[in-house]
DNA sequence: CATCCCATTTTGACTAGTCAAAATAAATCT
DNA sequence: AGATTTATTTTGACTAGTCAAAATGGGATG
């Protein structure tokens, strides 16, 4: 069976690729995984001798369609798992990441079934991330950021692209969590600055940066 | 913080020691952990220099205070990570075992707790092996087994200390489970067997061996 | 008390994963 | 095109954990 680094390597190129089958570069890859460049090429060579990735010496690597289909099995742990953390032991949503980070690598595939049907099997986690399928559909609909979202009209949040605690407090402290809808007032991008108002409340003044972390559609 | 095999070895040195603070030995501790002798020794040195045992060479190894802390830790996560899977996920008891062997290094103590919470701070797994305190207390009751109980009278299985999957599986089939109250109406040590009979259902033969796993105490 | 047996320890070697730093190739910029 | 910057790969070394097999020492036995 995969070790847990191997694990983490397949799901890391999986995330890089974003959908596309581009290649992922190594520099990419080494920070994703927190090694050094020269620990990212070794471990790559070891997973193409064992038909997991495809490597393009010098340009980057992409998976098979076997390091694929592990990858999407671990990523569909750590979102079950993230989703349990919050909605069954209600953990903190900015926590979770870390923990799902761990548990991902060591449950099998039999508790992620009945993890799945315990919560009456989602879309998505607690941060909008979609679930991948048992089949190993991944759903991949490109969304709107509060960055780029028309401006003066209602929208919903569907998803938060950034894990780190620090983020997601600051997100939840303000309202903006999958569910939400408001609507962008303001948006300077030559101050890198965007201005939501919701229905209640005091208008919120966001980096575009940060803007562009929340995805958004537009809201019925 | 404490690596998987560190883990694994202290759990074992706490399992083996069974509650007294004789010394554990060396082959007893290697075939528990699944390793060679030589293997054993290696980490015990690794560990006493930790100070998280002490290890008399040629003789045998023993927790230290802190070793103890670590260990207890660990069997408690597998205790009620046993518990979360039977009671929550309906897994079969048989196997959760395996599944719980895993997860034991993969939980945080947060998520500990709050499992311990969300199962109402449960005293036994459901194989009715004691669950340790937060504080690190684990009762040792001395209980007697079907091997050595009094005959013809009733008594309550309250638990099975054999993880084996196919020794559980048989237990569940014959209906011997904690909370069973059942009597021994025979008991032949020279042909090695015991004879059971429940309120309800035909008598049942266990070997001598088979009985010894199972602890009882007198039905109120 | 000497001997033998068996558990334990030692030794040497191997695997997985990692880093630091030197070597190399690719891309970019005059 | 030639020079420089930057990403990638290579090399050598290290740690944790393991096994196989030889060496060792204690306790039981005669």
């Amino acid at each position: 069976m995969a070790t847990i680094a191997v694990e983490n390597y397949l799901k890391h190129v999986l995330l890089l690729s974003a959908g596309s089958d581009d290649l992922v570069s190594m520099g990419a890859l080494a920070s994703a995984v927190a090694v050094v460049p020269g620990t990212a090429t070794t471990m790559v060579k070891a997973l193409a001798d064992e038909g997991l990735v495809e490597h393009q010496p010098r340009h980057g690597v992409r998976l098979t369609p076997e390091g694929r289909r592990l990858a999407l099995n671990v990523l569909r742990k750590h979102r079950l798992v993230e989703t349990f953390l919050v909605h069954v032991l209600k953990m903190d949503w900015a926590k979770v990441h870390a923990e799902a980070e761990q548990l991902e690598h060591a449950i099998s595939d039999e508790v992620l079934d009945r993890l799945d049907a315990l919560l009456g099997h989602p879309q998505t986690d607690p941060h909008g991330d979609p679930i991948p399928s048992p089949q190993g559909k991944l759903s991949s609909q490109v969304y709107a950021t509060l960055a780029t979202c028309v401006a003066d009209r209602g929208v919903r949040i569907v998803r938060i692209t950034e894990q780190s605690p620090e983020f997601l407090q600051f997100a939840e402290q303000n309202g903006l969590q999958p569910g939400t809808t408001l609507r962008v007032t303001e948006r300077n991008l030559t101050a890198g600055l965007v201005t939501l108002k919701k229905k209640a409340g005091r208008p919120l003044a966001l980096s575009v940066v940060a803007a562009g972390k929340i995805l958004v559609e537009p809201a019925k």
